[in-house]
DNA sequence: AGTTCATGTTAGCCATTACTTACCGTAACC
DNA sequence: GGTTACGGTAAGTAATGGCTAACATGAACT
């Protein structure tokens, strides 16, 4: 499912997360990707099927191979989900400036 | 720790996010936001505790009460990171809108 | 001081999960 | 056909994590 929440679940992880981000530095197959982690080939395979399930990932057969790539709608509703926010964060940074400066004025003994 | 690693982990789990969404609308003290959610107080208040050494949120005393706010600069890291592959997204598509057109037409290649 | 309200903390339970080893299927070689 | 390379799957295990219940802390109020 590509809901944002899988997404989230699945980013979460460490070791999945660096290999979404090897995949997503360039395609690859499952045995490179394997070749620069240090956990074995069998559990790069198992967080290929997380992140491909949660629609970060995609998968084609090349011969014997099969080569993963990025999905490129992956990361869509997760980005969407933090800009929701993001204008909330905006808001509470200039509520603190504000408190600052009155807590500046309430201490200007000397 | 407000890395990008200890927020992502944090917003994995659902009825921590929904906790992190009640405190990003507004500021409110831990029975409030126990009260709209299906879990215990204290269950709340542990969501708090990894949200808050994330970066997440802010709390400050208020008589006996506690309030939650936001902290603003817990999602720059987030947001950063996604960012950072957000390129590779588009390229990503822009290559499939590129393997469509190729299929589409059976030409061979550039 | 004693009581009550609001919250943090601990202990223990149960479900989830990330990992490895072993195995099976498939595709490209000889 | 046999063998080798590549990858997905199953089973079993150790560790993690979220939850509740019980206890501890501290502030406000009479």
């Amino acid at each position: 499912m590509a809901n944002m929440n899988s997404a989230l679940l699945a980013l979460a992880d460490p070791t999945r997360r660096a290999v979404f981000e090897r995949v997503a530095r360039s395609p690859a197959p499952v045995g490179d990707i394997a070749k620069g982690l240090p956990v074995s080939r069998p559990a790069v395979s198992q967080h290929l099927k997380v992140l491909k399930e949660a629609g970060l990932v995609l998968d084609h057969a090349e011969g014997a191979r099969r080569i993963y790539r990025i999905d490129p709608r992956g990361l869509g509703p997760l980005r969407a989900w933090l800009d929701q926010f993001w204008g909330a964060a905006l808001d509470a940074f200039a509520a603190d400036l504000e408190a600052q400066a009155k807590d500046d004025k309430d201490d200007d003994h000397d």
